[in-house]
DNA sequence: TCCACTAGTGATAACGACTATCAATAAATA
DNA sequence: TATTTATTGATAGTCGTTATCACTAGTGGA
């Protein structure tokens, strides 16, 4: 075997990861913005700012970010898949602007709940997707005055 | 008034809708299968079938069923939407078999307090979807028996 | 510091679900 | 039956996302 780097991974878990500009750009992006975007608009915006960014990198990194959970996603009524750092270890759910992505947490009491009444019901595995939007304040505010 | 059955209709609700042999068709085949389907599935099943409907026909009268309530439609997690022949009137939530497709109906109590939530946060115009997938009794026992 | 290795990049083609187009067809109504 | 027009269906187009693959640039060692 030839010198594989690393503590004894298990390589079912195994994952390198480079730290590379444009991931940085990306996540620094993210940051700034604070609410949720789209890949198509953050690799524009990027753009915007002069970095020659792939499009597909923008797509293969945010996957990535969500994947080991320093990101979270929603899907949004059209099926786009939308992207907002947030660093909040477990498990919660967001009411989205669907105006500027701006979000707030929010944890239903439905986690516990969604699996008694699975299980009830002869379901396993049981998944679930719960997402909120709506209209914020400030676009409300900003919708009147137009 | 001329024999509509139902309220006096505003023009901007008119919605003219001819019955033909191919929504009989896709009606049929939905309630016959009892859970969710795709498009792409259910244009497949009756093509099998030997009718040749058209994968377009199958969208359309798809949308209308369910725009008209007389349907539900789902968004399984990897964002292709799946519809069942279902006449429950209100708005309610399903836990649906990511296998076969095989689905209950469930009521949480989370519609009010969703409301509350967002009010409180300043969001208005709130929607929701509340998706909930899972592998039903059926499906698990004849995976253990492969 | 330089090098070898390979993860990461990016232009672009491909994919898949879905919608728009439009000439042809078949319900509805008189 | 004749007229009208909603509906059909083959097909091209849209759009978000992923696969390819030659090239670039982190990384860790020499
Ligand atoms: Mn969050
Ligand atoms: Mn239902
Ligand atoms: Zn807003
Ligand atoms: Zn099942």
């Amino acid at each position: 075997m030839t010198g594989r780097t690393g503590p004894a991974d298990s390589e079912a878990t195994r994952k390198p990861r480079r730290s590379t500009q444009q991931k940085s750009a990306i996540s620094a992006e993210l940051s700034t913005l604070g609410g949720f975007v789209s890949a198509q608009e953050l690799h524009r915006l990027l753009n915007a700012s002069g970095s020659g960014i792939g499009v597909a990198t923008v797509y293969r990194q945010l996957n990535r970010l969500a994947d080991d959970g320093e990101i979270d996603t929603v899907t949004s009524p059209d099926g786009e898949r939308l992207f907002r750092s947030c660093h909040t270890a477990e498990h919660h759910h967001h009411i989205v602007c669907r105006q500027c992505g701006t979000a707030v947490e929010i944890s239903p009491p439905v986690e516990q709940w969604l699996d008694d009444v699975g299980r009830s019901n002869g379901f396993t595995a049981i998944s679930h997707t719960f997402e909120v939007f709506g209209i914020c304040a400030d676009c409300s505010t900003s919708a009147e005055t137009s």
